[in-house]
Order: structure tokens, then C-alpha cells, then sequence
DNA sequence: CTGAAAGCGCTTACAG
DNA sequence: CTGAAAGCGCTTACAG
């Protein structure tokens, strides 16, 4: 069977609560008992059980993550891989494990992280994306329980810590930058709106044009999926309108890949015929056909960051209030939107 | 606080014992106390404490992950969230949840792995790769904790169980595909060469040329990185040959992109100029230029069978030797080794 | 069909 | 500096 606490105890002549308190490396052993019982604990082959510790101690030292629910799609982006790279690197710097629930729809999400909460299974609960009535973060909300959201949050923002792109101004920009190329008919195609970072890129995109004194057009706003086939349907219509786009903002890299590929086959030139800009700058990003210039978000900085903060708050050295950390962000100039210099930082 | 059996049982007027077996929903509780039992629990907000239940349970309802050391690199590689989704959907249908490691180096890893099962943080464990002289592997089975492997596992792999693709066979096939298309240099580029998935690909090709009357070169087979910088570098050298081979089998998509990006570089055509053909069909292989021929070997079922032989062998349902599950695969046909038919389904 | 009690393997005041 | 004891929140023989 197991290896317990009391066998180590017997094995070096000690009591368990010694041997607890070497394994916390409490200061008020001494430096013989501390030697004696973890040669014993080594010989034994002791590790302590978690469970048992958790119940005694009240803390997992890990942490729960909640992917959106649609995981199916979603987990197809790579954009998950990269920002989990972020936070297994920060949470195993500081001796925590992931946790992840393996709820597919909305409800099964919610329960899931109810579970792990309520189960104290977790210590905290990261949120990996911002969507408008999410009931995942109102009941975090409403239980105080420790978490971030890697997004901005609807409602009132100020009292969750959150990770974020500027996305606004990262809109802004590449619009801004497809209008220093000469376009004057810029399209946008987004993800589902009731994703903070649609909305987000979307109004920067929109601000942009204002700025520039050109008109918002409605038809020149397209709603996908965010992946490949979104893309691909959502550039056809576009591309139907009596006065099409010259150049597409598209706000994630696997819908602009399938941009991308649908205007190959319908025999048009990129960035000759349309230019094409999107964001997260994903590893494929560099190897589409062009290229793609794409915003460099730096995912993996937004995972660590979130995990910091949640890690902060687990131990209690986080401020009342909520914290808001954004991640900056550069454009990658390639070659699907007409080239100027290689890679450019804007502002 | 936490609302725990105790509350619920006094709130409904029985036992602690009875509220334990509402739960566990035992048939010897009447149907009448049950239900009083039960909303008690949903008016009170009651979950059951995960750690109290494991401990006196021993059972976890979660499943292990561990991830190749170089977790940094891998996690960029869409083979990852593809197995995790299969595994995520089949652990979800059965109640389990995922818990994953966050060590970077081996010696982490596998520190991380003993805490997990010495630690019965996990009721079983499913190994994402299968590498030579692996220390996880070679430590799960010595201590006969469930565990199964996705891909081959080395030494006496009729112990364990593990899912696999038949690489020896799609490696064979591939080869052989661009043999029927007149190409007679056929080089290879695998990743590390102490990963099965490495040694079953390449082993095919070499039989697949023996079996063409063409003898296997060295100088052909290359190695690299599983990701795109090292197919780049790979493919730079093969060509710097002689005679430099007209076709390419690339052991994995990412690096078959890396070496499309290459020769697009050095101004080669493709599949005129040098044919490839590559391994996994993720989902960028259709949207890179040209599309890659791919063999799409299931990676979702991969995980899906992983799962569920874990699964059963946690439940002692398995049989007490180690069981082979092979996904099936099948080569789907595009732009990049000169076309024939859209997608053939081979053998 | 239900309850009282012991136990799962730890931690942590409380003594000394 | 160390030990005995209670407790974390559950489950499960054992009675009845």
C-alpha cells in the first residue's frame, strides 16, 4: 500500500507531526530530526498524499482553467496551445499544478467550474476568454473566489483583475496602416460579437476610418466564425458587394488563413488585389501563402501575466480591487498587405 | 464557510451516513428520503469536498497528462490540442477530469509524474509520446499504476497498452504514392530520432524503396526538429546534394510547412520542381501553399481511445496484458506531390 | 432502510 | 524542539 505519514514517523522514531512539520520545513526542528526523517522519508519512498493534505490544509495549489465552452473549435486555434505554454510556465515556477474541466456545452462549463470551486479543487480559476454574459464570471464574481480573465470582462470591469491585448488600439492601428497603404475601402471581419475582442477590434477598426474622415459602412462589416471556413464565407460576401473591399481587417490569423485561400481560388492576388491584415500573429501566420501581417500579441505573455495575477491573489498579496494588465502588442508586416519594411513597431 | 455533509444532513433530518449514500445514490435509501435529502442539498448550495472524497475513496475521477519534456516547443504543434480534445470529449462522457504537469525539463516531468500517482492525485495517467529509454514510462510500469501510451512504447511493448497509428504502413504507402508518381530520389526528414513515430516512418520509407528495387541512401535521410525551423534547414541541405532528391517525405506538417517556405525561397516550384508529402493532415496542411498532401492519421481518436482504454483499465475492466489499439489512416491527396485524384483512400 | 463510529492521511493549535 | 490529540469532510463496514 501507500507510504503514510506514520510509517516515515516509526521508521526515524518520531512523531507524525514531526515529520509534517519537516515536510513543511517548519524552522523549529532541528537540522538532526530534519536530516534523520527525510533520509527516511527517501528510503520509504514517502510522497505525501494530496488529498489529505488539501482537506487538512485547504489549499490544491493548482489551478482550474475554463476554455471557452465550444472547446471543440476553439481548442483548434492555436492561440490555446500558446497562452497555456504562458501559464504552465508561470504556474510550474511557482509549484502549481492545471486543472481543466472537460465540459463541451455552456452548461456543462459552468457546473464544471462550479464543481471545481465548491470541491475546492482549485485554489483559483483562470477564465481564458471575455464573452458578454458569461455566467462563468458572474458566479466566480459572486462567490469572491480567487480569478482572471484573459479578456476585458463585460460589466463591471473594474472589479476583476483581468490580462488583455489592447485591442482597440491595436484595431486602430492596423486599420491605420492598411489606410497609409492608399485603401479606402476597408472591410472588417470579426468573430462572434459577443466576444470582448471582436467588439474591441472592431471599434478601433471603426474609430480608424472616423479618423481618417471615412464612413463606417455596415455591409463592409462581416461576422465568421473564428476559424478557416468563417473566413472563407464571410470574404465570398464581401467580395459580392457592388463596390467590394480593396483591403480586409480580420481579426484572427485562422479566419484570415481562410480569407486567404478562398481569394486564391477565386483567382484574385493578395496583397495586389486585396490586402489582408489580421492578429495574435500565430506561428502559421509566416507560413501562408503570403505570408500574413498579423499583430503580434505575445499569447504566451498574456497566459504568464494572468497566472501571475491569479497567483497574487491565491496568496493574498493582490490589492481589493481589480488589476488590469495589458500585454503590449506589434505589427508584423509580411507580405499580405503590401510590404514597406520588414517588421515595424507602431507608436 | 463551506456547506458540508453535516449541514445537509441536519437541514434534512437524517444521518451524515445517509446524505453519503443519497449521493452515491445507494438503492437501500428510500425514494422519500432521497428526495428530501437532495433538496436539502440544492437549497443549502451543497458540493461535496473533493479532497474528503478521494481520501476516503481513494479514487479521483481525474486522468494524468504528461507531455513530452520540451513541453515549450510541442505545445506549438496542433497535434497537441487535437489529442487533447479526443482525450478531453471520452474523459468528459465518463465523468473524469484532466490534470496536467507543468515540468519543462525531463527530470521535471517525471518529478512531476511520481507526485501525481504517489501522490494519487490522478486514478490513471495517459503518456502523450513514446520516446527511447522514456523514464515515465519505464517508471509507470514498474509501479503498475494505470497508464496507457499514445504511440508505440520501446522494450516489451506487449506489457502496455497503448494507441497508435500504423506509421510503418503510412510511411510505406506515402513512399510508395511518390514512387507511382515517377519520382525515383525520394529523400525523408523525421524529427528526433529517439521518437517511435521517427523510426516507424522512416523504417516504411526504407521499405517501400527496397521493396521499388531503389536503394536506401544516407545521405537522403535527414534529420530535424518537429516544428517548422528544422524542416527549413533539413530540406536547405538535401538540396545542396549532388543529386538532389525530386521528392520529399516529411515526417509531420509543421515541419513539411518549413520546408515549403524553403523551397519557395530558393525560387523552387512545388510539386514541379521537388514534391512532399507529409504526416497528420492538421488542419493547416489545407491551407498552406500549395496545400499539403498529408496522411491524416485521426489524431482526435488517438486521444478518444487513449481514453478509454485508461478508462477500462481503471475500472479493472481491461485485460491483464497490455492491449494495441491502431487508429486507422488514410492519404488525402492535394497539391503538393502532383495530384491524381482528389482524395484517395489507400488499401 | 438508517445511524453511530472508525478511518482515509494529513495539519495545526495546544502543551510541555 | 517535539508529541498527543483534534479535526479537515467524506465513505463504509457493522449494527439494528
Amino acid at each position: 500500500m501507500q507510504i503514510t505519514i506514520k510509517e516515515v514517523a516509526k521508521h526515524a522514531n518520531v512523531a507524525p507531526s514531526t515529520v509534517s512539520r519537516v515536510i513543511a520545513n517548519s524552522p523549529r526542528i532541528s537540522q538532526k530530526t530534519k536530516e534523520r526523517v527525510r533520509s527516511s522519508m527517501e528510503e520509504l519512498g514517502y510522497h505525501p498524499n494530496i488529498h489529505a493534505r488539501s482537506l487538512a490544509n485547504r489549499s490544491t495549489q493548482s489551478i482550474g482553467l475554463v476554455m471557452p465552452s465550444a472547446a471543440t473549435k476553439t481548442l483548434q486555434n492555436p492561440f490555446f496551445p500558446e497562452v497555456l505554454r504562458g501559464i504552465s510556465t508561470k504556474a510550474h515556477q511557482n509549484g502549481y499544478s492545471l486543472y481543466m474541466t472537460t465540459g463541451v456545452t455552456e452548461e456543462e462549463v459552468l457546473s464544471g467550474v462550479i464543481e471545481m470551486v465548491q470541491g475546492r479543487r482549485v485554489d483559483g480559476v483562470i477564465v481564458l476568454y471575455s464573452r458578454e454574459d458569461d455566467k462563468v464570471v458572474q458566479y466566480l464574481r459572486q462567490t469572491k473566489f480567487p480569478f482572471v480573465v484573459v479578456g476585458k470582462p463585460f460589466g463591471d470591469a473594474s472589479s476583476i483583475t483581468y490580462v488583455d491585448t489592447d485591442n482597440y488600439l491595436a484595431g486602430r492601428e492596423v486599420t491605420k496602416h492598411l489606410y497609409n497603404l492608399g485603401h479606402r475601402c476597408i472591410a472588417f471581419i470579426g468573430g462572434s460579437d459577443k466576444l470582448a475582442v471582436t467588439q474591441d477590434r472592431r471599434n478601433g477598426y471603426a474609430t480608424a476610418l472616423m479618423e481618417a474622415g471615412i464612413p463606417v459602412r455596415e455591409d463592409y462589416i462581416a461576422r465568421a466564425e473564428f476559424m478557416t471556413k468563417g473566413g472563407a464565407k464571410a470574404v465570398r460576401e464581401l467580395l459580392q458587394l457592388e463596390e467590394p473591399p480593396t483591403a480586409v481587417v480580420v481579426s484572427d490569423d485562422m479566419m484570415a488563413l481562410g480569407v486567404i485561400s478562398t481569394l486564391s481560388e477565386m483567382g484574385l492576388k493578395i496583397p495586389e488585389d486585396v490586402a489582408v491584415v489580421s492578429f495574435n500573429n500565430v506561428y502559421i501566420a509566416e507560413h501562408s501563402n503570403p505570408p500574413l501581417t498579423s499583430v503580434e500579441i505575445n499569447i504566451f505573455g498574456l497566459g504568464f501575466e494572468a497566472t501571475n495575477c491569479l497567483i497574487e491573489q491565491i496568496g493574498d498579496s493582490a490589492p481589493p480591487y481589480g488589476k488590469r494588465v495589458i500585454v503590449p502588442h506589434y505589427l508584423v508586416v509580411r507580405q499580405s498587405c503590401g510590404q514597406k519594411n520588414k517588421t515595424e513597431i507602431v507608436e
